[in-house]
DNA sequence: TTGACGCATTCCGATATAGGCATATGATGG
DNA sequence: CCATCATATGCCTATATCGGAATGCGTCAA
């Protein structure tokens, strides 16, 4: 098997750095692929690709204005991953707290027994 | 080019469904490899190879404990996420009413000329 | 020392990109 | 109907997975 699709979930979506500008982007208001291209320096093949993902995934919609497309945010998608995310708020907030614990723990450890430590 | 290595950063690295548990997981605290292959129901060398790429992007250390090596959360990297990601809160909440208010804009803009958009 | 156990690594195959480039498709204005 | 602008797609290459199976390696107990 591969990597999962782009398409897979907004996960995937929002990994690739060209489409977490283009979203970025986007909060300030619909725009034409070709403005879009332009202001974050890629191609428009480029940025017709990443948005076709974003497309697919529901994190971006469009409205055809005559020539152009204008492509808007759709943030609901993002909403999953936030609160996903958010579950692990407490443990970034006391990993100080518990490296000083394991520093702790690793010195008892080797005081009892063998030896251990870090490894990385 | 491919897509970014799943190891460039946080994004990429809990974009892997499979990844994801294991961090879930591991706020329960420290747990052994083998462990956790058979809670979640993966082979041994199938976790080892995910929790190498959690160790790279710093999402969990670990610890030798004689035989095991013991795997612990290490958080602090998922903060970036959700801070990006709740830099679209005030969109996923709008989102309803901005769908009205661009097809008002929409009227507008047709009749006033031609169009431009929101220059970030 | 030997064997069992816990884990990491390597080799393999199938797959899905991302980017570059060329081109097809659509709508617009003469 | 034609030339043109705005986008979407198709094709091609290099690359990095993910899973599976086999194996290497360090630790521990008898």
């Amino acid at each position: 098997m591969a990597r999962a699709t782009t398409t897979s979930d907004a996960f995937n979506a929002i990994a690739e750095p060209r489409r977490q500008e283009i979203l970025m982007l986007l909060r300030g208001g619909e725009r034409p692929v070709t403005d879009m291209a332009r202001d974050l320096g890629m191609t428009q093949p480029q940025a017709s690709k990443h948005l076709r993902v974003l497309r697919e995934v529901g994190l971006v919609r469009v409205r055809e204005a005559g020539k152009q497309r204008l492509y808007g945010l759709d943030a609901r998608g993002l909403r999953p991953v936030h609160e996903w995310v958010g579950g692990f708020e407490r443990f970034w907030s006391e990993s100080f707290d518990r490296l000083a614990e394991y520093a702790q723990e690793l010195k008892e450890a080797r005081q009892e027994g063998p030896q251990d430590g870090d490894v990385q």
